[in-house]
DNA sequence: ATGAAAGCGCTAACAT
DNA sequence: ATGTTAGCGCTTTCAT
């Protein structure tokens, strides 16, 4: 196929281990006359090197998976972008898949990662247990994780990378409750994640806080049976805000468990006769872009996901290419709230 | 590191080979009863075959490459989901690269993953020239672009999926024109890619085809300066609809160039004091999720994405498992018009 | 029906 | 300072 090391070697008149060593950085024990002969050969012919036989020699490659539950929400999108850009800096490439946050296709991903030669992934995923994905750990798998915080149980050395999410979810509340609403709701799908546990906690907290009864609260977590899906956040919203807006006793304010879930939060309040922002206040979770695009412009909590994206590889790289594996951490991020045009006092 | 072939050979006390001729499917000339024992080695050892000495021997992967302009655009995310999940039901992974429309980073790209073995690439570009992958092409490197069609001047063999530009902006503007409308915008990225002069060209047509004027129409495509680059495209369409509709003599229907283009016109037409399906009608192009969701409710072109996307998919497959080249072909699908809120008689 | 052996392209001891 | 060489794990003729 391509051009070998054998052929620039000869061509330059050396033998392919000195070819080699100035590939990786060894060219200091070289003539400097050589190693021109040898780079003006590697450019002649136009040689690039074979990475399957780097890899086989070598045992690594210069790519790291990324597993989210989906691209086509725009906020994974983005972090994927994110990701990418940080690794291409430092020449890795990303490995893309997409987990629906089902735990057996996080696992099968992980196994088919691993027979790729890919040793370090960032798994966003929110599983209270990584049972699932523990033997991969233990075969030396390096994970970052995303968008779950450390959990009793967890195997040791791994990262952890989140928003805090309780601190996230009580800015939103503390909000809603200071501008004089009284009777709220949370919307969300199931709790059985731990960033949306958290942050019914954070909900919850805010209201006590307050003295209120967090138990006189609207919620709405969508049950075990997963009609929505992560996908469809937005639809999960728009159903929830129906129902809940025509219901007896409607909140004035509602959290919703992300940006995603709030914009379907606007549909489902119009569905119902409503209007958001006047009406009935809504405060959504991650300013994805849209957030500031759509009418009333969200109130919401920033995650700051470029940030986050770049530690996130960071910290991937390092534990990557540095043999120690360390007791590993987690990062929990401070989020701040953007106030906008969803959120006014109660009429 | 892991298994060997050789242990799963001494397990099963067989050579290597027999194990070879298991794993690619030639247990037709085996005893039934060596399968069986090689077939209980491999579990019993948790063998899985290395990756990169497979490639480095067959010279080929199963991966396939995907560069799009920004997967944080959720119409690209929506499209990256489809093709992965597409690649998956085949056995094939897909590295992710994010273009930004840059000539540059595409052809980065394509060499970057050549070196990592992958022949085959979805390129989803609009750029009117491909000189800048000739080279690759030239090497052997399957490519199958997406969102553009084919141009005078391609190279031989390539797969060009795209929508029927013209047709679509045709039916967005015909819808308009069906209405009432009588003075129209167009309101696009600069018109250097095909798919927006196609788009601009259908707009055209339906004006011409009813009598109008079309250098009447009130045309904002963004100069040469790229301001908002691909990621943006609500910011355009904000910046250009409130310039637009602030002008003298105002469209009153507007044909976006997409729907991340619309939900920024939206946005400029609050800015302006406008209301969307009331003082002024949009058309969008693409149809993403959220043109359901928004408020009024986007009428917009749909592109069927997930057939668009598992037919690239297939294409490239097809293409990466025969050896024979093929002529090559475009395929052009045609759209339709989803009507809803967002566009009404003109007042 | 099964095995032996060469080699894919590269790297790093270990020579010289 | 540079060259020789032995594999990394797998597949595939070519033997047996």
């Amino acid at each position: 196929m391509g051009v070998t090391i054998y052929e620039v070697a000869r061509e330059a008149g050396v033998s392919p281990s000195t070819v080699s060593n100035l590939l990786n950085g060894r060219s200091g024990r070289m003539l400097p006359e050589t190693r021109a002969r040898v780079e003006a050969a590697i450019r002649r012919l136009g040689y690039r090197p074979n990475r399957a036989a780097r890899q086989l020699r070598n045992g690594r490659v210069q790519v790291i998976g990324l597993v989210v539950p989906s691209v086509a929400n725009p906020f994974w999108g983005a972090f994927a972008r994110h990701v990418e850009g940080a690794a291409l800096t430092q020449g890795y490439h990303v490995l893309l898949c997409n987990s629906e946050r089902d735990p057996d296709r996080e696992r099968g991903y992980l196994e088919e990662l691993w027979d790729d030669g890919v040793t370090g992934v960032i798994l966003c995923t929110s599983l209270p247990s990584l049972t699932h994905v523990l033997p991969l750990v233990k075969r030396g798998l390096k994970l970052v994780t995303f968008d779950r915080t450390a959990q009793a149980g967890d195997p040791a050395g791994l990262t952890n990378i989140s928003v805090d999410n309780v601190v996230g979810a009580q800015l939103a509340t503390e909000h809603l409750l200071s501008l004089g609403h009284r009777r709220l709701g949370f919307i969300s799908g199931a709790l059985g994640s731990v960033n949306r546990k958290e942050r019914y906690d954070g909900f919850r907290a805010a209201l006590v806080a307050a003295g209120l009864d967090p138990d006189d609260a609207v919620v709405w977590s969508e049950a075990y049976e997963d009609t929505f899906g992560d996908l469809d956040a937005a639809g999960l919203g728009r159903a929830a805000a129906r129902e809940i807006l025509t219901g007896a006793n409607p909140p004035t304010g509602i959290v919703a468990i992300n940006d995603m879930c709030a914009l379907g939060v606007y549909a489902g309040a119009r569905d119902a006769g409503r209007r958001v922002g006047t009406d009935v206040s809504v405060v959504g979770f991650d300013d994805i872009v849209l957030a500031d695009l759509v009418d009333p412009a969200l109130t919401t909590v920033r995650q700051p996901l470029a940030d986050m994206a770049s530690t996130a590889f960071d910290n991937l790289r390092s534990r990557l290419e540095s043999p120690a594996t360390g007791p590993g951490h987690s990062l929990l991020i401070r989020p701040e709230l953007v106030t906008r045009s969803s959120t006014t006092p109660p009429v």
